[in-house]
DNA sequence: AAGAATTTTTAAAAAGTCTCAAAAAAAGGC
DNA sequence: GCCTTTTTTTGAGACTTTTTAAAAATTCTT
C-alpha cells in the first residue's frame, strides 16, 4: 500500500506538498499539483484515514446505536440515515444493544475512543437521562424517538400523541365506548405517548378510562396475543382494541380468531406504524402510518447539519406528522 | 479527554508502562499495575482507538456492504452479524449501494483507507468478479449469496437449488404440469439458482420447460403482480406459479385476485424466503424458509474466524439448508 | 557485590496534518 | 536589466496517540 511518503518521493516534492494537494489547499502551483496528482493515480494512493483522523480529530464516521430487535421500523430508519450521510462521504458504524447498560457502554466507548464524530441514538426506552446528558454534553447527537436534550442535540420524534388520538377517535366514531389499550414495552417513549393520545381521545368523548381495559405487551406479536386474551377474558370485554403497534394488533387479531370473535364485528382492532404486513392480515389493519424511511432521512440530514458546524443552529425538536390509514379492522366497509 | 500521557504523568511512570497495563502485558509489576489502573479509573481514560489502530494496523472494524433495498432479508442478516461480532469487540461499518459501481467504489475506499480489518459483501448481483478478485486478494472477506472465490474468502450461500426443487416438486405432486416461474432481478445469483432448481424439478417429472411460462420480475411485489398478469394472459395459462421470492408471490396472489382467480383452486402460487407477511396473506403462502438471522450469525462467526488468523483454515463455501413450509396457497388443506 | 532476572524508560515508528520559516517567483522602482 | 519588496510555493520539523524493541535501571540471587 502506497503512503504519502512514497508519493512525495516519486513526485520529487515534500510530503507537506502532497498533503496540500490531497486537501485541495490553494497554496500549491498548478504544475506541482498536476505532477503530484499523476503520481497519486499511478501509485493508487489513498490517504490512510486512521492517520488522517489522528491529526484532524475527525473520523468522518457517525455512530448509530439501536435496539437489537427484528424490526422493520429500525431497519428502515437506518436505511434512510445511511442513504443521506453516505452522500456526504460519511461512514456509519452500527451498534445494537440488548439493554440499557449495554447501550451506555457502547456509547461511552464510541465517544471516548474517538471513533465517531457524532451519533444517532435510538433508545426508545427512557433511561437515566441525567447520565446521558452529562456524557453527551457538547457532542453532536440526534435522538430518535426519545425526547432528551443535551448541549448539542436534536430529538426527532413522531407525532405519537396525535396519531393515537386520531385512531382512537375513529373507533369512538364507530360507536365504541369500551376501548382497550395494549401498552408496548414498559418505559417506552412511543408507547407512553400513544397512551396519552388514547386517553386524550377518550376524555374528549367523555369516556372515563378504566384500568380493566388496559393490558401490557412488549411490541411483539406474541405479547399482543396474550394481552388481547387477557382483555377478552373480562366480564364485559372491550368492543374495540387499540394496540400500541401493529405487531401487537396482529397478535390481537389472532387472539380474536382463536376465540371465534369476528373482527371487526365483535371487536374492532387497530394498530400503529403501518408495517407492511398490516395490509395483508385478514381483516386488513386500520392503523397509523409512520413514514419511517423519511424519518431516517431527516435524522441523517440533521446529524450532518450538526457536524458541518457552520450554518447556524439546529432545531431542538422535530415532530414527524403521521397519517391515519383506514382499512377494514376498525369496521369501515370501504378501504 | 485524558490521554495516555496524562495517565503516565499522574501515575509517575512512562507511557510505555501505561500501555503495557492497558494491554495486559505481564512485564509490569503488581504495584505499578495497581497504581496505573487506579489513575486510569480516576481520569476515566480510554485509549484512543485511532492512535491504537495507527500502530497496530487493526481497527477492530468489519465493513459491510449491502444493497440499498427495503428488505427483511438483509436487515436480519445484518442483525445476525452485528450480534456475533459485537461480542468480540468488533464494530461494524455499513455501506449501502445502489449499483455495482457504487459498491466497488465504497469497497475500494474502505479497503485502501485502512478503515476495516475485513469485509462482508452482499452483492447478490453477479459482477465483474475478476476485478473483485484482484482487489480483494488476501483480504479477509465473506461473500453472502454470491459464489466468488478470492484468496482469503468464504462464500455463504443458501441452498436455493434444493429449496426451489422441493417446492416445485411439491406443486408437481399436486398434479400441476403447467408451472410458471417468475424470475427475480436479472443476474441475481439467488434467482438463477432457484430457476435451476425449478428446471431440475420439471426435468425430473418429465415436464418440458416452456418460455411461455416464464416472466421477469425484480423481487418487488409490483413486479410480481405484473409478471403474473403476463402469465395469466397466455392462451393456456399456468395452473401454478413459483415466484423467486415471497414478495413477488404476494404480488402474484394480488394479480390472481384481480382476475377473480381463486388461489389455490384456479392457480397455485408459491414463493421463497418465508418473510413474515407470508403467514398472513390470504391464502397463507407456501414457501421455502430461509433462516436469515442464522445466516447472519454464521457469516459473523466466519469473518471473525478469518480475522483471528489462528485456528486453521476456513471453509471456502458454506451452504445453508432451507426448509419447505407448506401452507395453503399450494393447495394443501392442512397447514 | 557480581550476575541474572525483572521492571521501567527511552526513543523510534506508524501515516498523516499543520505551522512557520525559507526559498523561489513575481512585481515594482529606478 | 538589476536590486529590492512582496507574494506565492515549498520544505523542515513538530505534533497527534499509541505500540514496541532496545537500552537502562532496579531488584533479586547466591
Amino acid at each position: 500500500m502506497a503512503t504519502i511518503k512514497d508519493v512525495a518521493k516519486k513526485a520529487g516534492v515534500s510530503i507537506a506538498t502532497v498533503s496540500r494537494v490531497i486537501n485541495n489547499s490553494p497554496k500549491v502551483s498548478g504544475k506541482t499539483r498536476q505532477r503530484v496528482l499523476e503520481v497519486i493515480r499511478e501509485l493508487n494512493f489513498m490517504p490512510n484515514i486512521i492517520a488522517q483522523g489522528l491529526q484532524t480529530k475527525r473520523t468522518n464516521t457517525i455512530g448509530l446505536i439501536f435496539p437489537d430487535a427484528t424490526s422493520y421500523y429500525f431497519a428502515e430508519i437506518i436505511r434512510g440515515i445511511i442513504g443521506v450521510v453516505q452522500k456526504q462521504k460519511y461512514h456509519v458504524v452500527i451498534s445494537s444493544s440488548h439493554d440499557e447498560n449495554d447501550e451506555l457502554r457502547t456509547l461511552i466507548s464510541m465517544l471516548q475512543s474517538g471513533r465517531v464524530d457524532g451519533m444517532v441514538l435510538m433508545m426508545p426506552t427512557i433511561t437515566d437521562s441525567k447520565f446521558l446528558k452529562h456524557t453527551l454534553k457538547n457532542f453532536p447527537v440526534v435522538f430518535v424517538c426519545t425526547n432528551i436534550k443535551t448541549g448539542r442535540s436534536t430529538s426527532v420524534i413522531i407525532d405519537n400523541f396525535n396519531g393515537a388520538k386520531k385512531v382512537t377517535s375513529h373507533l369512538i366514531e364507530h360507536g365504541h365506548r369500551r376501548i382497550g389499550f395494549i401498552h408496548g414495552s414498559p418505559n417506552n417513549f412511543d408507547s407512553r405517548e400513544r397512551y396519552r393520545g388514547y386517553l386524550s381521545a377518550l376524555a374528549n368523548a367523555g369516556i372515563s378510562k378504566s384500568e380493566l381495559y388496559e393490558a401490557r405487551g412488549n411490541f411483539t406479536e406474541q405479547s399482543g396475543f396474550n394481552a388481547a386474551m387477557e382483555l377478552f377474558s373480562q366480564p364485559s370485554p372491550p368492543t374495540a382494541i387499540f394496540a400500541a403497534n401493529d405487531s401487537m394488533a396482529i397478535g390481537a387479531i389472532e387472539a380474536a380468531k382463536r376465540l371465534s370473535l369476528n373482527v371487526p364485528n365483535d371487536v374492532a382492532i387497530v394498530g400503529f406504524d403501518d408495517i407492511s404486513t398490516s395490509r395483508y392480515v385478514e381483516p386488513a389493519l386500520t392503523t397509523v402510518r409512520v413514514p419511517v424511511f423519511e424519518v431516517g432521512e431527516i435524522v441523517g440530514k440533521i446529524i450532518l447539519k450538526h457536524l458541518s458546524g457552520e450554518g447556524g443552529s439546529v432545531e431542538e425538536k422535530i415532530v414527524i406528522p403521521v397519517e391515519l390509514v383506514v382499512r377494514k379492522s376498525c369496521g369501515c366497509k370501504e378501504s
